[in-house]
DNA sequence: TTTTAAATGTGAGATAAGTCACACTTTAAA
DNA sequence: TTTAAAGTGTGACTTATCTCACATTTAAAA
């Protein structure tokens, strides 16, 4: 069931009773996306934060010049939003589609602060997943700054090893910030 | 006095009685630093989250060729860390030091845990801070992966007017991930 | 299966940015 | 006030990466 794979990443942080668990995942409504669907476009309403079940998708950033910068992928048990335009109730500056069908638990950021309100242990969870969301934002920074191409594809790799095969090439060069070909010509 | 900076920016975010205030400051403690002095080194504790009340500091990581990069300057109202070293009560990767003598309120991440839990508007206060940074650095992440060195100096420029004249030019390259010499050549 | 589109590899040349070197200026320390 | 250190500017050269072009392979759609 789709929504044990919530359960069990709430549970890492924090035990729930199976009322408690009912109680939170009310505030969740399942979405259904098809592949190339957008979820969030650039300028419109970003309503929802989605905890993804299965599928993969993509966030990203189109600049003046029309070029997408990956900000982010979202597989099975990761969450994704344009958290400036959920947060704080604004348009979008990002986008968000699908690389793959996919199926989500879906929660609009009212009913995120009811539930936080209603339940801490939701606070606490949502509290220790954005405090680790900020230190990988960090680690990338980083390595957007200290590091080449090459030690940044093999950094990937290692960290999300199921990604390298399920994701095209030139979409893993926007991710990291280099050129399809220039990815393409490492010696990796 | 040094605390109502403290108390300005939270009930920005959260209203606190003069006693709820009180309850808080407890469990912070003022600490004084030198200009050039550490308050966090690579490979030690680093069991302080620092706001800082007047002064400032920086965050850098050094890569394994001895470059600095800097991760993030603060100054009055701002808070710093380590974060992973923090929350994860891990050695630290970032070192900490002051670019001025500097004044700060500190709080141990046990402290912070406890306070979390005594006092659930300060969870909220520091949740809302949370996603605010985890946004700016997205915002960074596609600063570096979009725009050249002259529109970063000119983005910083905007959102940091008050550091420009206050931090030597080759600590804004680091921060920007530009050489010093890159940037002085700069047409700004 | 056939057709079309997407993804990938690679050459050639352009360019932003890095590195090293040294002079000059400003700031801090003795 | 003198001395030393840190910060800054600039020339000359190197290099990583980008861009444009086109061929080839792989995957998706008709």
């Amino acid at each position: 069931m789709t929504e044990q794979l919530l359960r069990k990443q709430i549970e890492a942080i924090v035990k729930l009773t199976d009322e408690e668990f009912q109680f939170v995942v009310g505030y969740f409504e399942i979405k259904n996306y098809r592949k190339n669907q957008y979820l969030v476009q650039a300028g419109a309403a970003a309503p929802l934060d989605h905890f993804v079940t299965s599928g993969l998708l993509k966030s990203y950033f189109i600049d003046e010049d029309g070029k997408e910068h990956i900000l982010q992928f979202a597989m099975e048990d990761w969450w994704i939003s344009d958290p400036q335009a959920y947060h704080n109730r604004l348009p979008a500056t990002l986008n968000i589609d699908c690389i793959e069908d996919t199926t989500a638990l879906a929660i609009t950021i009212d009913n995120r602060e009811a539930l936080c309100y209603e339940c801490k242990k939701m606070e606490y969870f949502f509290m220790k997943k954005t405090t680790a969301g900020y230190i990988a934002l960090q680690k990338r920074i980083l390595s957007l700054m200290s590091q080449n191409s090459e030690d940044r594809y093999r950094q990937f790799e290692e960290l999300y090893p199921v990604l390298i095969n399920r994701i095209p090439k030139k979409l893993i060069a926007s991710y990291l910030g280099v050129s399809r070909e220039t990815l393409s010509r490492l010696s990796i």
